[in-house]
DNA sequence: GCGGATACTAGAACACGTTCTCATCGTGGT
DNA sequence: ACCACGATGAGAACGTGTTCTAGTATCCGC
């Protein structure tokens, strides 16, 4: 499990390619522009020709830094779960059991989420929409998911395969019921019963 | 807007606007264009414009009979599940335990579909793709999935709410697990042995 | 058979992701 | 100070999903 560390949000070639502060400000007036035009209209309205210009860069600068809209939304996803997981830190996951815990971090993560569908639509379409070079920025961002699922379960202790399997097939349910969602297939409401009910199923004793 | 956009292609769903031989005769050239296209190049090889030509229809009747590309490749999908049941059908699904029926008809069925991966990456793309607008089309296969799943678990028994529940987990997962060979994060040998997995975890007593 | 509605064809037109071109800028080595 | 070279800016150009237009064919009630 890789330490999710790596929260530079991107690194195509090499995880510390030296960047000049010139360069850094404008990778974040980058991700800064596409968090906020998702949050205003979601995934169509992420437009490269618009991102690049609020960012006050070109498009072709835009495209070096991120290859594509898929790779740069993939990156603003690990810049908020970064976010998130720095605001779980703060204090003590609550919670008896397993299962209390894991849907506490969950929940707090989804309705995190939910209370800004349009990026929360925008986000998780750029992970369905990968493929396969986009593989190392989405693998990152399964792993600090996995990371703050694990970290519940075990709460610091050293987590077994069967730990982190368990946090992949909750994830798995986790993105498949946000598709469905998206997919105009299962309220909000719905979408949180039925994670829920999986983390009861796959934690129970 | 009266359009025969129903997007019946097959099933119970069928709301079965009258339709003309004719018209039957391009949606099943237009379903088998797409299906030809798909199995060989893939979900971008599946261009509105080679649908048409190859389906000796005008674009513009494409878009009458599906919407979208999204639209299409789930009606494909559709048709692909629904020769997929009847094949099934033709023999008692073996096994001694629900675990070992649900693992024989995914089995057959993710293999079924890996043989054509190019096929495969076509439709779990458009299913992951798909809004509220394709909603109904994706009920339909999910519905389709679900009945395999549950006549596994059930052999034609009555099911219960609960197994309905456990159908759907099983279904986000193996869906996740197709996504996450798409991207390139896992091999297809991978993907079953997590599945399974699942299976397991999900139906053990 | 006739007339009006609906479906179909052919093709142009448009939108947005992506690529390409070329001029300019900034920087590190000499 | 100068040069070489990669990074950036500005914008044209291309491909493919989708929409639109105008003319033609087909069907259905009379």
């Amino acid at each position: 499990m890789a330490a999710p560390s790596t929260a530079s949000t991107t690194g195509p070639t090499a995880a510390t390619e030296p960047e000049t502060s010139a360069q850094r400000a404008r990778r974040a007036r980058i991700i800064q522009a596409t968090l906020a035009l998702a949050s205003r209209g979601g995934y169509e309205a992420v437009q490269m020709r618009e991102v690049a210009e609020r960012s006050e860069v070109a498009l072709g600068t835009l495209y070096r830094y991120f290859p594509s809209k898929v790779h740069l939304l993939v990156s603003a996803m690990a810049h908020e779960l970064e976010r998130m997981r720095i605001r779980l830190q703060r204090k003590a996951i609550p919670g008896e059991t397993r299962q209390q815990r894991v849907s506490y971090v969950l929940e707090r993560s989804t309705h995190s989420l939910q209370r800004d569908p349009n990026l929360t639509e925008a986000l998780v379409r750029a992970m369905m929409a990968a493929d396969a070079t986009v593989a190392q920025e989405v693998t990152g961002v399964r792993n600090q998911m996995a990371d703050l699922i694990i970290q519940a379960m075990r709460e610091g202790a050293a987590p077994t395969a069967e730990d982190e399997a368990y946090a992949g097939i909750l994830q798995d349910v986790w993105f498949a019921r946000q598709i469905a969602w998206l997919g105009g297939r299962v309220s909000s409401e719905e979408i949180w019963d039925d994670i829920e009910q999986a983390i009861a199923l796959v934690l129970r004793d």
